[in-house]
DNA sequence: TAAAAATACTCCATAGGTATTTTAT
DNA sequence: ATAAAATACCTATGGAGTATTTTTA
């Protein structure tokens, strides 16, 4: 195959063979079992070396393209292989909204061949989608299912979100105020978080409302409807008006990182992942 | 390669082996080798046979593609062996306007996957693109350079048009009268056999008229210019009124046939003179 | 523990090399 | 006469086989 086109370039068995590095008998060899296998003869053989034959010359453009899509698979497998082509379909989170696309822009920047596409989910969904395959890693709320691979990015808190200041015992006043809620199905991770930190301050606080947006969330607690308990990073997106207190309770802290499938151990999310490290 | 695309079709090594006809033990060297080469694992190996990797998972379309290009490359080249696909330009003149379309036509019928060209050429630029490549063969008046290749099909004659009787000695009453002429740069073959003749009657009629189309030629001995040596197979596209005298004077005989270079003694054109030889 | 892939080892087919002959102009 | 391809012959790589071990769910 090569030694067709090489020949057919060089117009001659021994400057072909020269370029293919193997010798004249070897290479014609070559042509002679590559005639037998296609069933006709692609040169004609002279004192003047070698010229195409209707059937080689007609054979030769689509022998070359065949060679160049071999030549491009390999590449792409290479390229792949490393980590430099591909696809990457990350998720991310409220607490993340200021990591992720730092993060991509970055890897654009190194790994222009690679396809990013960038949703926006809360991390249960994430989780499942990373379990499932669409999604090759998201930044999530750790930890995850420990069939996951996950790294620590941050630390993350639980603030009061209010319209006034906190007075007092910042439990006991939550305990007296009540809290306005997000849904369980909405943040299972944060409804689980404010659930933990209730139960070791021991107070049970009201449900004043519960909606299924941390924006809505927020904007309820401008109106003055009540308290929330809501992450510290979801300051910048609060309306005005409303007043955070960060917790450092120990039941009031997690951390967000990334978090990927073992099959997308692969050299792409592992780029993904350096360039993570150093944009950080 | 083939390995590849086999064990994924077969999630396992042990049934992809038996469908490539190899034992276990060389596909699995064969798919180890293509990894290294490629730089990657296509397969996780496990307890319920191989599964893809991404990497994998991305490469097996291609592979398949590149595959499939490959046995279309073999396929067309065997076709092409056996002449029954290709390309085939033919010329004709106007002594085979009756032969050419019909040969054609039957060709077409018992090789449709050839696409076939089919221009009318008088003989003599015929053989220059003959010569040249540009015709894989053409129907031509004979005999030509004897470095083609060319069979007989049939044997054609001079004829005298006229608009009444020819009377009397042929030659003389030629003599007498004169004759409408073709160009000679437009048919040298026919030029040069009626020049033959006319030696070999030892008459040198006058030219009445010239003209550079054999139709021009049959108008004017209709319109009484005079009468005209032509081919007698142009009985069938002359205006009535025009008289046909067959000659067989050997100086007023010739073949026609059809001719071909010796680059073109391809299995398409042995094809095409197969079914000539059966069509006529 | 059992099914599946990987390894160990042997063998032979064949791709490639060297020396030489044949072919074509 | 001579440049170029084909042939003859040899060698060695590596692809494929059998028997066996290692892995993994």
């Amino acid at each position: 195959m090569r030694a067709f086109v090489a020949v057919a370039d060089h117009h001659g068995f021994g400057p072909a063979a020269a370029s293919v590095a193997i010798t004249q008998p070897a290479l014609t060899k070559q042509i002679q079992a590559l005639e037998r296998e296609l069933g006709g003869l692609l040169f004609t053989r002279g004192r003047h070396g070698a010229t195409l034959t209707e059937f080689g010359a007609t054979l030769l453009p689509q022998a070359r393209e065949l060679l160049a899509a071999a030549d491009e698979f390999t590449d792409r497998a290479h390229r792949l292989a490393v980590g430099a082509a591909g696809r990457l379909t990350l998720g991310f989170g409220l607490s993340t909204i200021d990591l992720a696309p730092r993060a991509v822009a970055a890897f654009r920047l190194a790994y222009p061949d690679v396809e990013i596409s960038l949703e926006d989910l809360p991390s249960a969904v994430q989780t499942d989608r990373i379990q499932s395959g669409e999604l090759s890693a998201g930044f999530v709320r750790l930890p995850v299912a420990d069939d996951l691979r996950q790294r620590v990015l941050r630390r993350d808190h639980l603030a009061v979100a209010s319209a006034g200041p906190v007075t007092g015992d910042v439990g006991a006043w939550l305990d007296e105020q009540g809290l306005v809620r997000l849904g369980r199905s909405k943040g299972p991770g944060l409804t689980a978080q404010i659930d933990r930190l209730c139960a070791a301050w021991r107070i049970q606080p009201t449900t004043l409302y519960e909606t299924h947006d941390l924006q809505t969330v927020l904007a309820l607690v401008a109106a003055g409807v009540g308290p929330a308990l809501v992450p510290a990073t979801a300051a910048r997106i609060a309306p005005a008006g409303v007043t955070f207190t960060e917790l450092d309770d120990p039941a009031a802290v997690w951390d967000v990182g990334i978090a990927w499938h073992p099959v997308q151990d692969t050299a792409l999310v592992a780029n993904f992942l350096t360039v993570l490290a150093g944009s950080s």
